[in-house]
Parts: structure tokens; sequence; C-alpha cells
RNA sequence: AGGACGAUAGCUCAAUUGCGAUGAGCAUCUGCCUUACAAGCAGAAGGAUGCGGGUUCGAAUCCCGCUCGUCCUACCA
């Protein structure tokens, strides 16, 4: 590793693990506890610990990462905390199918061993996910990596619960829940996912006593109508006002009170709906207003229970059209009509949730809500970017109660237990003895809490509270929430409640909200549409590098990501550049060079290094402004632009004559001074977003020491615009003899002779002191410079504002081709200045536009008319030849 | 049903706070293995910024309506 010379092409993948290795081992992720420096922290979004890296971990990584390593580079104290969420349902299922594949099930197995069996899994596969996030580069603070299950975590669980529990914001009670029939248990509101699906809507007549006539309802699941306690009406409807007190409910052959309710409205089907109090969220409500029974007839599993009556032991979908069947038999189905509307998944297995009555806990949100809501509005928490903010109040707002309870095993157990005498005991440390009557045949609550509930404690729990630790004084609140909009409400929303309610303070003073990375086609990727990408495949073709550069370049605000690799080959070329930019460099500097150019001087400054300081200088300022706002695609694109297209396309060709040539060896010595300066500060500042390729150019280049992560945030040298202003002439003649050269199709490797006109004087200066860059790069025989004169003869030309381009082509090119070229120039500039003209010749531009903006238009007007009379000059002169 | 976002070069996308439609990658065409790079270099071509109004001296950008997409939220049986 001493040697300063590259390999010919960059070969990611032993660099990448190399450097990734020497960065834990040197512990450059590690935050303190306390430190003089400002404190800057992130929380990781805790991935499952049954995931894998997906997409959607990569650019959220991704991006945490840039924002950490930069301001790990500006001189903050970095924590990022690492961790995994313990994923309640999902981590149970993978352990199900497990035991499933030997033929088991976990009530064969037993509450405790099949706890004991995921933790088993968990230490096995749990850190899969860790490890592929370190090979996005991901600089967390590993050493402090938590877990939603962890010990700590698990009492600020119990310790919430119960402040909550003792607040009166925790409740228990019999409601509708969403239930999933596969999981077995109850999920909250947001975890059920609506999906249209083609169903019929089934009228059904509900007889009167006396058998005849009767009401007609409407319903999309018939089989519900089994455990029927009343059909209403609305009160107001006219149709009803006479009507009967009770009908017969078909098939059970009960009859049932026809009641009156607002809620019926009255233009859905005939105006008569079927009231199912435990099976339906609405008529729950209808049935506690007027005291109906509850019947539930589909039981846990989705199967008839024994209220369902002949249909017992039913599943619940061929109970649906047993029960169709039936009434077709009796006459009492009306008739069917397709109909399409939402029906509830559970977002875990996709299984048909059904609405059931069950005994659950609750977190009551209102009132934590409204701390929420004022911190955002009153900016203490920013949501970036903003519009955002409204999709949050919309749902804060209309925040209904949190169902927590599951009935699952794999989670954190609610700290409650009831007595055989019936008393409910809420505490921290498992009671021994009934208070109220000092039995101690105490039951625990079965019960585990939502994944959510740990996961909303994450930015303090993580940082040891209920402890008051330093790493909480130093770290909360953290600085920002990077995430996706998919989690704003399940997560965000709750950390925000939590985080005010126990903490006192906002859990972040940021929250950045990303894209959605979806396919090509703009499509949620998904394992059944068979349209994933998988990160770990992109990252063998192309490098981490290429992959995290085209991750941030695509992360434009409030635009969701359409993933495409050719994108990634492009930034993977990109790094290659890079590459041999530096491979290009290092051969000029040797040690010696560095030492003795470790200042630079600015009298032997040349123009090109006044230039790529200056560019150098906008592009730090830039691209820091644009990490510091959160537009990670601005700042991937500042450094693409400025490392391509002006260090390498300009720069390094401009410093080659310097470099290679004969101008003493002061100036060579300040040009590499100035070259090893740039380059090591643009490696710094790409490194945050290409961390491999930075890390391992730095250690060739000469005079550094230690790890690109410690370096110094490069100092601007400040913008010059007289600067770029004169290099801007050298470019435009430059690229005017080329575009001649394309044009006319001359060969490259023909020399040319070439005139340069200009009435300029220090234009001409200017010219005649980088005379060998312009004949180097524009590859020419002789130049001359002059003041406008004599038109050369036989000449293509080029016109720039300062200057006239003559490039004599007696027998070398087709007079009638450049007729045509300069003809075109003429069209081009012709229309721009009647666009010009049109403007100045509005006086409403005149009179209202600022004056500024007027004068430029008028010298732009000038200077187009001078190069029109140029080019026209020219025009005629070569007609004249042809 | 309510809401959000999108529609710009053949494709994928950028364009601070309104000021010549400014631009990138890929694809296309032309010429080059020119002493870091063919994963490259130098050029070229390509656009009434979805449609219709309005505000403005001036609109891709601000406002209203429409069309087409995508996504969220929602208890109409």
């Amino acid at each position: 590793m001493s040697s300063n010379t590259l390999k010919k092409g960059y070969e990611p993948h032993d660099v990448e693990k190399r450097w990734y290795d020497f960065w834990e081992q040197e512990q450059l992720f590690s935050a303190a506890d306390k430190s003089p420096k400002d404190s800057y922290s992130i929380v990781i979004p805790p991935p499952n610990v049954t995931g894998v890296l997906h997409m959607g971990h990569a650019l959220n990584i991704t991006l945490q990462d840039i924002l950490c390593r930069f301001r790990r580079l500006k001189g903050d104290n970095v924590l990022w905390m690492p961790g995994t969420d313990h994923a309640g349902i999902a981590t149970q299922n993978v352990v199900e199918k497990k035991l499933a594949a030997d033929g088991l099930d976990r009530h064969q197995v037993g509450r405790e061993k099949f706890v004991a069996a995921v933790w088993e899994w968990r230490k096995e596969y749990g850190s899969a996910i860790i490890n592929q996030l370190k090979r996005l580069g991901a600089s967390c603070d590993w050493e402090r990596e938590r877990f939603t299950m962890d010990e700590g975590l698990s009492l600020a669980v119990r310790k919430v619960f119960i402040r909550l529990y003792e607040e009166g914001l925790i409740y228990r009670g019999s409601y509708i829940i969403n239930w999933c029939p596969r999981c077995n248990t109850a999920l909250a509101d947001l975890e059920v996912e609506h999906e249209d699906l083609d169903g019929h809507l089934w009228h059904i007549r509900y007889p009167f006593e006396d058998g005849k006539g009767g009401l007609i309802v409407a319903t999309t699941r018939p089989e519900t109508m089994l455990g029927d306690t009343a059909v209403a009406v609305n009160p107001d409807d006219e149709r009803y006002a006479d009507t009967a007190d009770r009908v017969i409910l078909p098939l059970m052959n009960r009859t049932i009170p026809v009641i009156k309710d607002k809620y019926v409205d009255t233009a859905f089907g005939t105006g008569a709906l079927k009231v199912t109090p435990a099976h339906d969220p609405n008529d729950f409500e209808i049935g506690k207003r007027h005291n109906l029974e509850t019947v539930k007839v589909i039981g846990d599993t989705g199967i008839m229970t024994s209220e369902a009556g002949k249909f017992e032991g039913l599943d619940r979908f061929a109970c649906r059209d047993a029960v169709v069947e039936a009434l077709k038999k009796e006459g009492l189905l009306e008739s069917v009509e397709p109909y399409s509307h939402g029906v509830g998944h559970c977002y875990r297995c996709k299984t048909i949730v059904e609405p059931n009555l069950s005994d659950q806990w609750f977190v009551s949100v209102k009132p934590l809500a409204e701390k929420a809501i004022t911190a955002v509005e009153n900016g203490t928490t920013k949501i970036i970017p903003e519009n955002w903010k409204k999709t949050y109040f919309e749902w804060m707002y209309n925040i209904r109660d949190w169902c927590i309870s599951r009935q699952i095993w794999w989670g954190h157990q609610i700290p409650a237990w009831t007595c055989r005498c019936g008393e409910l005991i809420v505490s921290a440390d498992d009671p021994t003895a009934c208070p109220a009557c000092g039995s101690d045949d105490l039951t625990q609550d079965t019960d585990v809490l939502d994944t959510w509930f740990s996961s909303a404690l994450w930015p303090f729990s993580t940082m040891g509270w209920p402890e008051q630790t330093p790493l909480l004084k130093t770290f909360y609140p953290t600085s920002v929430l990077v995430t996706g909009f998919d989690i704003l409400f399940f997560w965000v929303a709750r950390m925000m409640m939590m985080g005010l309610h126990f903490m006192d303070d906002v859990p972040f003073s940021d929250v950045y909200v990303h894209a959605l990375v979806r396919d090509e086609n703009g499509e949620k990727m998904s394992k059944s549409k068979g349209n994933v990408i998988d990160p770990l495949t992109v990252i063998e073709k192309y490098g981490t590098d290429a992959f995290r550069l085209t991750l941030a370049a695509f992360a434009a605000q409030g635009r969701d990501i359409k993933m495409s690799e050719k994108r990634v080959e492009g930034y993977m070329h990109f790094i290659n550049k890079i590459w041999n930019a530096a491979r290009f460099s290092l051969m000029h500097l040797d040690n010696e060079a560095a030492e003795d150019s470790a200042e630079i001087n600015p009298d032997n400054l040349s123009l090109p290094d006044r230039w790529i300081m200056s560019r150098f200088s906008r592009t730090v300022e830039t691209a820091s402004l644009a990490i510091d706002e959160y537009r990670f695609n601005d700042a991937a694109s500042t450094l693409y632009n400025f490392v391509w297209h002006e260090f390498c396309d300009w720069y390094l060709e401009a410093a080659k004559p310097v470099l290679y040539g004969d101008f003493g060896e002061e100036k060579k010595g300040t040009s590499k001074a100035v070259l090893e300066k740039v380059l090591t500060g643009t490696l710094v500042l790409l490194h945050p977003f290409i961390p491999f390729i930075t890390e391992e150019i730095w250690h060739k280049m000469p005079g550094t020491i230690g790890s690109i992560m410690k370096a110094d945030f490069p100092e601007s040298f400040g913008n010059d615009p007289d600067v770029e202003k004169r290099m801007a002439l050298l470019t435009g003649i430059i690229t005017g003899v080329r575009n001649i050269r394309g044009e006319m199709n001359i060969s490259p490797s023909f020399s040319l002779d070439v005139i340069v006109q200009s009435s300029d004087e220090s234009a001409r200066q200017t010219i005649k002191e980088n005379e060998d860059i312009i004949v180097n790069l524009a590859r020419l025989k002789s130049l001359s410079i002059e003041p406008p004169g004599e038109k050369p003869k036989s000449s293509a030309t080029a016109v720039t504002d300062t200057a006239t381009i003559f490039v004599p082509l007696e027998g070398i090119i087709d007079f009638a081709k450049e007729v045509k070229r300069l003809e075109k120039e003429i069209g081009k500039i012709s229309g721009e200045l009647k666009g010009v003209k049109k403007k100045l010749g509005n006086d409403g531009f005149l009179n209202k536009a600022p004056e500024h903006v007027v004068e430029k238009v008028r010298e732009k007007e000038s200077a187009l008319v001078k190069r029109q009379e140029k080019i026209q000059a020219n025009l005629d002169k070569v007609k004249s030849m042809l």
C-alpha cells in the first residue's frame, strides 16, 4: 500500500471489505457519550429481525449514512444508533412455518418452548440483516446495537405501559377489532390493508312475524346474518314509519326487533340495514345505542360457532355459499348483483380479516396526539418535504384508539394479571399476591403488545431510558429521522406522541421522508409480482459506491424512485472515472512534490489552477448546502458535474501542458499542489456518498495520514468570477475549433493553424498567456492572436462574445458545407435575437421589470447583434469563394 | 368518497425564490485506441414543458378547470 500507483480499473469488492473492516477496527463509527463537539444523532429505523435487505432499506440506510459521514467530517460528535425490531407477527410466522415443516404447531410445543425457539432462531439468523447493512457501508455505532426485546428496552416498555395505564390512557374492553383468522390475533386498524374486490350484494327478505311480506336488507357478507340481532331503518324514512316491530331472522327462526337509527342511509338499497353487532364495527355502535345482544357466529379461526346453528363448523366462506343456497331454497333471496367493495386484508399474511368482537387493550391516543400536532405546527419538529405535514395532520386529527394487544406469543407480554377474585393488577414487577383478596392465584394476561408499541419508544429506549443516561443528555432529541412515508403513521406519529409524553420533548428535530423505491414501471416491488431487484445483486454487479450514488441521485424530494440498472451502470462509470482521474494525478504527485508544494504560491498559479479552485469552492458550498437541506440528488449531481465535466474534462487536460512541459519547477510545483489540494478536497466531499473508493484513493495520496473519515472538511478558496470569465474565453475558443473540426469532418490528428481576433486587449492577453493550453486542447499547429483586421481567406469561423476564431481551410474542406453551417448558426442566433427584441419592444417589460433584468437583456441583445454581424460577414466571404 | 403526487428530449429523470427551455444518464448519429480512463475522448441531432383558460412585462414554475397515471386515507351495509 506504500506505492501510490493504481491498477488500471477500479475493482470494488476487495476494497469494500478491506476498508469496512478497517473502519470497524479503528472504531471510527463510535460516538462519545459526552463531547465538547456539537452532537448529531440519528436512530435507525430498526429493520425486522426476519428481514432481508431490500431497496427500501438500501435507500434509507444510504441517506442516513451520507448524513452521518458528512456531519462527522464537519466535526460533529455523531451517534448513529442501530438495532433491530422483534417484529412480533412476522417473526412468529417464520418460526411457525419452520415448525410446520416438522409437522408441529406452536400449541403442541407450548408457549415457553416456542418463545425459546424464536430466541434461538434470532440468535442464528437475526444478524443477517445487520451484515447486509454493513455491505452498504453503514457507519452505525455497532457497539451500541439494540433489539426491541432487550432487557433494557423491555423494561422501558413496561414502564410506559404502567404509566399510561395509571394515567387512564390504557384501558381494556370488549370492542370490534380487526381479527386475522390465520394469525389468530387482533390487528390495529393500520395493520389492515384495504383492497377492492369483486363480490356480490345479496338482497335478503326478512319476513314479518306472520311469515308474509317483510323487510329487504342488502349485504355483502350473508354469513353474518346468522348473528343478526336487529334490522335498522332511519327514523326519518317515511317508507318505514308504520312498519312492524319485529321480523323473523331467516334460517335461524328467531324474531329480531326493527329499530330506528339515524346511522342508516335511506339512499342505500332499500333503506333497511341488518345489524350484526358482533361482526361489524358500525353495527356494534348501533347495538350499544339500542342495547342489542351480540351473537358471535364466526369463531377465531374463521370457523362458524355453535351460535350459527346448523352451519356450525363450516368455514366462513363455505358458510356464505351455504347460507345463500338455503335462502334461495326458502325463496327469501330477492336478488343478487355484482358489487365491488373494499375488503380488509392482514398486512402480514394477506388473509381477509374479520371484524370481530373481542376483549382487547387499547391506548386512548387523542390526548397524546394533541401535543404531537402542536409540535409540528410550531416547527419544533420539521417534516421535510413539507407536503407530508398535511398527511400527518390529517391522520392525527382523525386518530382513533389504538388496539395494542395481540394474541400471539412473541413479543412483550402485557404486564397485567387477573386474580381469581376478578381483580386486575397492572405492575412492573411480577406480583405475588392479589392486593384485594390476598390470593396468590394470579394469571398473567397471555397477550403481547403490538410490535409498534416498543418501536414507538425507540428514540429514547435505545439510549437507556428510563435511566437518565449521559447518552440521552447528549443525543436526545435526535437530529433527524430518515424514513419512508409508508410508516409515517405506524411509527413516526407514535414516536412523536410517546417522545413528547415521556421525554417532554420531541424525539427528533427533523423528519426527512424519502421516496419509495419502485420497479422500472413504477410499481411497488413485491415478491408475488416477481419484480424485486435485490440490492445485493446490484452491489455485486456494480459495486456499493455506484449503487449508493445512484440512490442519492434518485432521491429527489417528493418523488418516487423508479429503479433501473442502467442508471447504476452510469454511476459505475463515474466511479471508474474518479479512479482514473486519481490514477493520472498520482502519476504526477510523488511524496517529494507534496512536501515541496505544501503551500500554494499565488504568483505561480495558472489560469486553470485559479479556475479549478474557484469551481471547487463553489462545489463545496453548493453540495454542503444541498446535504444540509436533504437535497441529496442536487448534491450528487453537483459533485458529478464538478468531477467529470470540470475537474476531468477541463482542468486535468489544461494542466497537462504544465505537467508535461517545461515551464520551470516552481510553476509545476504550484500546479501540482493545486491538483493535490483539489483532489483531496474532492475526495473528502465525495466520501459521504461513495465511502469506499474515496478511502482507497485517500491512502494512495501523498501526505495523507489515517482514514479519510478523520480528514478536515475542505475549506473554500473563494469564488473568482473574473477567473471564471477568463477561463470561459479559453474553453469557448477550444470548443469553437473542435466544433468546426467535427462539422467539417477534419481528422483530430490533423493540426490546424488558427487565427483569433479580438478587440479586447485583456482578452488577447489572456489568450496569449494560455496559448499552449489552446494549442494542446484544440490540436493546433499554430495560433495567431490579433486585433480585428483583415479577415483571413477561405476560413471557417466560430464566434464567441469577445473573440472571432478563424480556421483557414483552403484545400481542406468543402465550402458549400461551411455555408450551410454558418447559415444554421445565424438562424439560431436570429431566433434568440427575436425573443430578446420582442422583450425590449414591450413597454410593459421596460417599465415594470427590475432594472438589472432589463440591463441584462440589453447587453444580451448587443452581444447577439455583434455575433450575428460577424458571422454574416464571414458567410458573405465564404460565399464569394464558391 | 376525500387527499397527495406526477405528466419536460426516443427512454429514465433534474431545473433554488417566475427572467433566453438551462440540463444529466441511457439510446441514436459522426469522428477518434490523442501520452488517466473505449467503463473513454471530441462533436451532432433531438423539446409549442399533457390539454384548456387565467394572473404577470415575462410561466415548466403561481391560480382554476380537464384528461391520464400512481399512491395514501376511509365503517356506506
